[in-house]
DNA sequence: TCTGGGGTCCTAGGACCC
DNA sequence: TCTGGGGTCCTAGGACCC
């Protein structure tokens, strides 16, 4: 498929504006949306916004003067902001089938249509979202997935909508772009800029490639040319499996003893298990990871890498390797804030039935193959078994190569065409 | 008292093998 | 002047995203 622009919708201030369509209460009032534990701040109204709350703020530290002050907080209901965002979607897919889902409030589409159609369909999709969802979003449009969103963070100071075609459009847009909001750009980065005079995005445009490759990454690459109009960033409709899947929550109380750190982490698990089932995957290899609060005197924290006998989806099975492997790393007389298990190696079941198996499977295989080639002394058996031993070979193959293409991006790779 | 959870990708260094 | 070199795997850590 060819497209020449895409366009970035995100819905504004998403959790809040969920509980303000579903709780009508809180309409044109300050809300937050707060994390796990009631933690800290994880999305706030614009009303809330005007109140000075921050994003990632501990709660406690607000609590009164923001109450006092007429603001509302809400837990988190995911169920409820999954839901609304499979409508938003269900709504964009109307206008063409090359939507890329970013996150929850996110989406990416490759428009095929001529420029000056875009603001009229830009402001259609934003009609049909509000009247399907209730929810407002802001709309950018460009050439690149990262003007796009430099497009959309304009959008959503003014009317909504950005579009960032011509260059004398996107020159002015990019000087105007702070460096730090840009896509990509986080604050290392920013840091690292500054201390090179580099502030706003028309200056990292220009700046050279050799030395970009030199000092950064290839992303920032990446980066780079999409704000000179270069897309390196490709859309990506389908659908694909994680690569990992992780599940870990800070503990409301410390924890000591050992047994009492097997009882959440199993629910982890039990959690991370009926998502790979979920998502029809297996996984060949687990992490656990133990920690007490970095704000300790003296903090621990520690991860071991196992690879599995054989790769699986079954909760019990997943459930006694990462208890085995929390006792390795488990220390007495700590006081624990934080557990969780990490699945790689993820594979689709049905590949990874016949391509993916670790060492141990292997060997214990071919030991037996052996075995019973000694065994089996015709030629009918030894045919039959060497053909059997090749497929063994065969299979061991994909699977280095599966697991060799694990990364794929590199610098040769510069720009990916659209 | 109280400071989130879940991801992706890249890079570097050491171990090990041939 | 020149201690071998190259490939793969694992681990750790750093950067970014929402």
């Amino acid at each position: 498929m060819k497209y020449s622009n895409f366009a970035l919708v995100d819905c504004n201030n998403f959790y809040a504006s969920c509980e303000q369509i579903f709780q009508p209460r809180l309409r044109k009032r300050p809300v937050v949306v707060l994390g796990n534990n009631d933690g800290i701040v994880v999305a706030r109204s614009a009303e809330a916004k005007e109140l000075d709350v921050a994003m990632g703020q501990p709660y406690f530290e607000i609590r009164r003067a923001y109450e006092q002050a007429g603001g509302i907080a809400c837990s988190a209901n995911y169920a409820l902001y999954g839901d609304l965002s499979n409508r938003v979607m269900k709504t964009l897919r109307q206008f063409t089938d090359q939507v890329e889902v970013y996150s929850i409030d996110e989406a990416f589409l490759g428009l095929t249509d001529p420029p000056q159609a875009l603001p009229d369909i830009a402001r259609e999709i934003h009609r049909l979202v509000k009247k399907w969802t209730g929810l407002p979003i802001s709309i950018g449009i460009s050439p690149t997935k990262t003007l796009a969103k430099v497009a959309n963070k304009i959008a959503k100071k003014s009317t909504g909508q950005c579009c960032l075609f011509d260059l004398s459009d996107r020159t002015r847009a990019l000087t105007q772009t702070a460096v730090e909001d840009i896509w990509g750009i986080g604050p290392q980065y920013h840091k690292f800029l500054a201390t090179h005079q580099i502030n706003n995005a028309y200056q990292l445009a220009q700046t050279d490639d050799k030395w970009i490759r030199h000092t950064m990454t290839v992303m920032a690459q990446r980066t780079v040319l999409e704000l000179r109009g270069i897309s390196c960033l490709a859309l990506n409709t389908e659908p694909t499996p994680p690569k990992t899947i992780h599940r870990s929550r800070q503990f409301g109380l410390p924890v000591v003893d050992f047994e009492a750190l097997c009882q959440p982490l199993a629910t982890y698990v039990a959690s991370a298990a009926s998502e790979l089932r979920r998502q029809h995957c297996v996984s060949g290899a687990l992490q656990v990871h133990l920690a007490t609060s970095p704000r300790d005197d003296h903090p621990y924290q520690n991860t071991i890498y196992q690879l599995l006998p054989w790769p699986t989806a079954a909760t019990g099975e997943l459930i006694q390797s990462a208890c085995k492997n929390l006792a390795q790393i488990y220390q007495p007389d700590y006081a624990y804030r934080r557990c969780g298990v990490i699945l790689s190696e993820i594979a689709p079941e049905n590949v990874l039935q016949t391509n993916l198996f670790t060492d141990q499977y292997y060997d214990n295989k071919k030991r037996t193959l052996m075995h019973t080639i000694d065994q089996l002394n015709t030629e009918w058996g030894r045919g039959a078994l060497r053909h059997a031993r090749e497929g063994l070979e065969q299979n061991w193959h994909m699977r280095q190569i599966w697991r060799s293409q694990r990364y794929t991006t590199r610098w040769d790779e510069l720009p990916v065409a659209v």
